[in-house]
DNA sequence: TCTGGGGTCCTAGGACCC
DNA sequence: TCTGGGGTCCTAGGACCC
């Protein structure tokens, strides 16, 4: 029989801040979007306060200091790493792993002999021990049970498997039946906030119900994705593990600005600097792009303003890697919708059509950033290791700005503990 | 004052072709 | 004067995920 388990981070960005801020532990404790805009991890102790996910942090902030809840700007380089390490340590397990996101694997455990419940608390116990995050096991026949399963162990919801491990295989299918008929269908992966309430005006208000639904009567409703997930329910695996990671087929960077911004210039910069990024993400996957979206808005909150947003999409000549060709496209498409006096509080760029660059064609005329044209290349490899080695942003094209007004807010932030030699962790001897 | 960022997949509908 | 049926490709928009 399939063993399929998903093994997430507990609050994951709030257990990566404790480990190096052990004086966090068991204190309230929130961890804040990019610009320090809203909550995106919680502690169990914030939880059980009733704070939301995505609740804004300046709705927050008043009830944060009434209750000594501590707040962390998002320091992504931190969890990054933290999460390298954490899915190295599971990867031990099986030799089936697919990264699913940043604090989530899936292994696959079919044919593992022994009790899966002990195999799920030694990952436990490893991954705490090795890297200091808290994770959770769920183990089902198929992904989406497995996630289901990961749901349970982090609820108890299953009484006689406690402590974060829950196996659902071991379950008989009344038993199984019994669990989900607890578990509301708007948990159920792949069922979301609108199908929920779709499901729920047919009488479809738990997972059990979902799992026993006609598929044929579900997917004529809906669509293929929701009829795959009844299968998976079922123990039917649907989809697969995915243990490489295919090629992105868009690369986006965008950011909220800490303050309003006016000025174009202001504008090419902020976009500039979003171009380099993506393009450094591209030439990593080895791809070129040949198109690329641009796009900018005011405030959708303010109501005492007129909300301005635009987008437009500019084709390439020829395919590129390169952050100067493809910078030059996004500013002539900023031009295009940039209206002037605005307060625009975000912008963005896209990647689009990419493909593997070993598959572009020679180029009579060669132009700037073309991939075969072998200099501009030796210059972007230069670019793309001095960043790695010395961190982003050592070498950047004066495009990206000095002063950088559009800065995003980051008032809280901890320091890049495993990835900077300034700021290791420092112990005192007594 | 202050509301994140980065993705995927599917479907419907229009343009266009024979 | 009558005005079919089948197919592909593209885009926009909606839904979902973390």
């Amino acid at each position: 029989m399939t063993a399929i388990a998903l093994i997430d981070g507990n609050n994951f960005y709030v257990s990566c801040e404790r480990v190096f801020q052990p004086h966090f532990e068991g204190k309230p404790m929130v961890v804040l979007s990019n610009n320090d805009g809203c909550v995106v991890a919680r502690s169990a102790e914030v939880k059980a306060m009733g704070v939301p996910m995505g609740i804004p942090w300046f709705k927050l902030k008043p009830l944060a200091r009434q209750n000594r809840i501590i707040a962390k700007s998002s320091n992504y380089t931190l969890y990054g790493d933290m999460s390298h390490r954490m899915h190295s340590v599971i990867a031990q397990f099986a030799p089936e792993q697919e990264i699913y996101s940043i604090d989530e694997s899936f292994l696959n455990l079919t044919g593992m002999p022994g009790d899966l419940i002990t195999y799920g608390q030694s990952i436990q116990q490893r991954v705490k021990q090795w890297v200091g995050i808290p994770v959770c096991v769920g183990i089902g026949s198929s992904k989406t049970l497995a996630k289901l399963a990961n749901h349970c162990a982090k609820k108890t919801i299953v009484p006689i498997m406690p402590g974060g491990v829950t196996d659902l295989t071991q379950l008989s299918n009344a038993e199984l039946d019994e669990t989900l008929s607890r578990i509301a269908v708007g948990e159920v992966w792949g069922i979301g906030r609108r199908l929920s309430a779709q499901l729920i005006d047919m009488g479809i208000t738990t997972a059990a119900h979902l799992k026993n639904a006609s598929i044929n009567r579900i997917q004529k409703h809906f669509s293929v994705v929701v009829g795959r997930t009844v299968a998976e329910l079922n123990g039917e695996m649907c989809l697969e593990l995915e243990d490489v990671a295919p090629p992105k087929q868009q690369i986006m960077s965008s950011r909220s600005f800490g303050q309003p911004v006016y000025r174009l210039e202001d504008l090419i910069e902020a976009v500039t600097s979003y171009t380099a990024r993506a393009s450094e993400k591209l030439r990593r996957q080895q791809h070129v792009a040949s198109a690329i979206q641009v796009y900018l808005r005011t405030s959708p909150f303010k109501t005492d303003a007129p909300f301005y947003s635009n987008g437009v999409v500019v084709r390439l000549m020829q395919p590129t890697n390169s952050v100067f060709a493809l910078a030059q496209a996004a500013t002539q498409g900023l031009k295009q919708i940039y209206k002037p006096g605005l307060p625009y509080t975000k912008a963005g760029i896209m990647l689009l059509d990419l493909q593997p660059s070993n598959r572009v064609p020679l180029d009579l005329f060669s132009a700037l950033g073309a991939p075969t044209d072998l200099r501009s290349q030796a210059l972007l490899k230069t670019l793309d290791t001095m960043n790695e080695r010395f961190g982003r942003g050592t070498l950047r094209s004066a495009g990206e700005g000095f002063a950088k007004p559009w800065a995003m807010r980051s008032t809280h932030k901890s320091r890049a503990y495993t990835t900077d030699w300034a700021a290791l962790a420092v112990v005192q001897r007594g």
